[in-house]
DNA sequence: CGGACTCTGATTTTCGAAAATAGTAGCGAT
DNA sequence: ATCGCTACTATTTTCGAAAATCAGAGTCCG
């Protein structure tokens, strides 16, 4: 019987080492810790309870996955924003992802049409609780990431999918930059509806252009209100 | 004044681990580490002369790539091979190939050019000196890989680069599994050339079908001479 | 005989001390 | 005053011992 006492930590892996990754990328998608901020090894070891080493494995897998940046012998840091990188990772964004959706319409089978209706769902119930700040919720920000997730699972590639997953958390990144300078969300229960139907109906040429425009509208309203938060660096 | 006795190893980066991390790769993609062969920290601490954390710190970092294979508890592997990889890895290749050789063909100045066409010569003069095994030939084998590289450099993305770079070394690694079993190396070099004129003239139509068969070419024929080796797991 | 349990040896995982390195301030010479 | 050198401090990086965990053999009981 696993008791809290014995296991103090370790809520989301078996090693330390992947529960600090996982923690440390949660902290840095929602800029808790900012972007372009040392990561001194003291500070994180107070802050997380794990030893040099662990720690350094840690940010290794991170900045393999672009959220870290690696400065040999002189430390890391969370892995600075620019309007380049916004640019970058929107792009690429929409070329994988509009691959994989056209790819899941012609695979899905009835689980995967039951996945998309469920976390849409889930989606919109949490959206009714507090309409007004989605993002602040941590839940809203789990069922979003499940929805979009479900969207594009069918797509047969575990390759591709691990690449969205990781272009997805920076692009987050950049939301979570935003979100508390935007005056007011704009209607994207809507457009979660609008994708789930050209999706459940198999229309991919109808979903490609709802999800090109969905990340595109999202990015664009980072630059917009979070702009001058992407100029150093 | 920099000497050997002082820095008895790092040669490709100013740590010891990000040293590890390089030569692991090189061993796995050249299959000198089969695929799906223990990764043991004895063994690897013999073999590199590492420390058990700075080790772990590399293998991270090749999970990350997708090289290696973590099995948390359980310790580490080298990334098992199949066909369905196989497939995976190509068909990302070819999405993402295709639309940086697109976009570099755009954007592509000076530079770019002389790049792609002073590569390919390197490539194919390192061919005629041996043209029966080219990949068993090291410097063939950069070469390869930096004339690839120039072709997609100018397209502007630093983050499709990256995931391209993963994907290509993924796919090389496959190569080297089926290269001791393949009768006789078809003509790349024509191919290559091909490939380059279709770029310098800016021709994209011609250019991406090409690069689309070069990619998909390879890969049949790792499924039909190493095919034996990608049935298990 | 079979299933659950425990013990044991092998292996991974974690830790904090020790070594190595970068950054900085102070000093002296030109 | 400026440049170069040196010593010192802050920080990262590496190491091997120690703890934790797993796999397998053996044991006990139903």
């Amino acid at each position: 019987m696993p008791d809290s006492a014995i296991r103090p930590r370790k809520e989301f892996g078996k090693t330390i080492a992947a529960d600090i990754t996982h923690r440390l990328r949660e902290e840095i998608v929602t800029c808790g810790l900012a972007p372009g901020e040392p990561l001194r090894f003291d500070v994180l070891r107070e802050r997380f309870g794990a030893s040099f080493t662990t720690l350094r494995e840690a940010l290794t897998a991170l900045a393999a996955e672009g959220l870290v940046d690696a400065q040999e012998q002189r430390g890391f840091r969370v892995a600075p924003v620019s309007r380049q990188d916004l640019v970058e990772v929107t792009d690429a964004r929409v070329l994988i992802e509009v691959e994989l959706i056209r790819r899941a319409i012609q695979k899905g089978d009835d689980d995967w049409e039951i996945a998309v209706i469920s976390t849409l769902h889930r989606l919109k119930r949490i959206e009714q609780r507090d309409p007004e700040h989605p993002l602040r919720d941590p839940e809203w920000k789990i069922a979003h990431r499940q929805f979009h997730q479900a969207l594009v699972s069918a797509c047969g590639s575990a390759t591709l999918l691990a690449i969205r997953a990781e272009l997805f958390d920076r692009a987050e990144r950049y939301r979570h930059l935003s979100a508390n300078f935007r005056p007011r969300p704009r209607d994207k229960a809507g457009e979660h509806q609008a994708i789930m139907q050209a999706a459940i109906s198999r229309n991919a040429d109808l979903a490609v252009p709802l999800i090109e425009t969905h990340i595109r509208t999202t990015a664009d309203n980072v630059a917009k209100y979070a702009g001058h938060l992407l100029e150093t660096e």
